[in-house]
DNA sequence: TATTGTTATACTCTATAACTATA
DNA sequence: TATAGTTATAGAGTATAACAATA
């Protein structure tokens, strides 16, 4: 069922290209796209899977830690926390009353709109965060392992995907 | 307390003292492979934060998803379920329940270990998971938008990166 | 005795809806 | 009236521990 060798479609899209059947040479792109994006998935989805159990060993659930990376940059408003993990605003009381009675992280009355709270990072929050993010940007084995040249390749190609990611709905906030 | 990176030390200043230029070449191959890992990185996180998006398409929990990917080829017992999913073996319970509930997984009884009860999808759970795997085959917008010569290079390097990934730690089952 | 799956319990995450205090 | 955050409630995911049936 899926034994074709695709290295072939490189020859369908240049006779295309000769021929000027733009659609067919979409179609190749399109091909093409997903077969890059098979192998970036199954990464993916063994990452998801390790999530937890890096989380873990900083004693955070997997929410808890994303909520404390997007903590690091300015203090926030509760609504603004519930944007970037994509649940409802509800959620984040009992979030960050969790993480507040850990200490790792404060709310703070907002002086302009006295409705708002602006969580930020306590002392001992700013150092569980980094050594998170330290520790989640050690590449996995599947990555350490590739050469010099596929990592010079890769690093340049994904940056060029992530700028089109940071484009078109991101706002940094 | 005092000596906690020392093993790493050593090893750094054994290689160090076998040659300068080696050891200097090694930091740089891990910065590199960080520098890879970076980017990629970002992208995981935006898909792990579309995941649950993706599997409410299907009326799906992510989790729920991520069971019916992996009950898409032979039956298996439930233990076997609980470690694709990396938990514990008391949560498949519900879990399975739940999508029985809904008509898309059997239990069956394995004749060779009367404890152990086989996984099946069903007709409609099989087509359920047809229809979810075809959408998330489909790349995101930051891979699809790279040029041809980026998505070959790509998918060549990051082919050979999950074969590496499969083979370490890797039983299929 | 050891293993497979279940049940009981507790905690976290999640959504919806109703509420408060501001604006 | 609308918005930011809270509370109440319900369902799902998760771990631990105790248990039944089977090996």
């Amino acid at each position: 069922m899926k034994g074709m060798s695709r290295t072939q479609g490189d020859r369908v899209e240049a006779r295309a290209r000769k021929s000027g059947e733009a659609a067919e040479s979409l179609r190749a792109e399109e091909e093409l796209a997903r077969e890059a994006w098979a192998p970036l998935f199954e990464l993916i989805q063994e990452q998801m899977r390790q999530f937890p159990v890096l989380a873990a060993e900083f004693e955070l659930s997997p929410v808890q830690a994303h909520a404390l990376r997007m903590l690091g940059y300015e203090p926030q408003p509760m609504s603004a926390l519930a944007g970037h993990l994509s649940c409802d605003a509800s959620n984040v009381t009992g979030l960050v009353d969790r993480l507040e009675g850990r200490g790792l992280v404060e709310r703070r009355n907002a002086e302009h709109d006295r409705r708002v709270k602006l969580l930020c990072l306590t002392e001992a929050g700013q150092e569980v965060r980094r050594r998170l993010m330290e520790r989640m940007a050690e590449p996995p084995a599947a990555i350490s392992a590739l050469s010099s040249a596929e990592l010079r390749m890769l690093r340049d190609v994904m940056r060029r995907a992530v700028e089109k990611l940071g484009a078109p709905g991101g706002k940094p906030d």
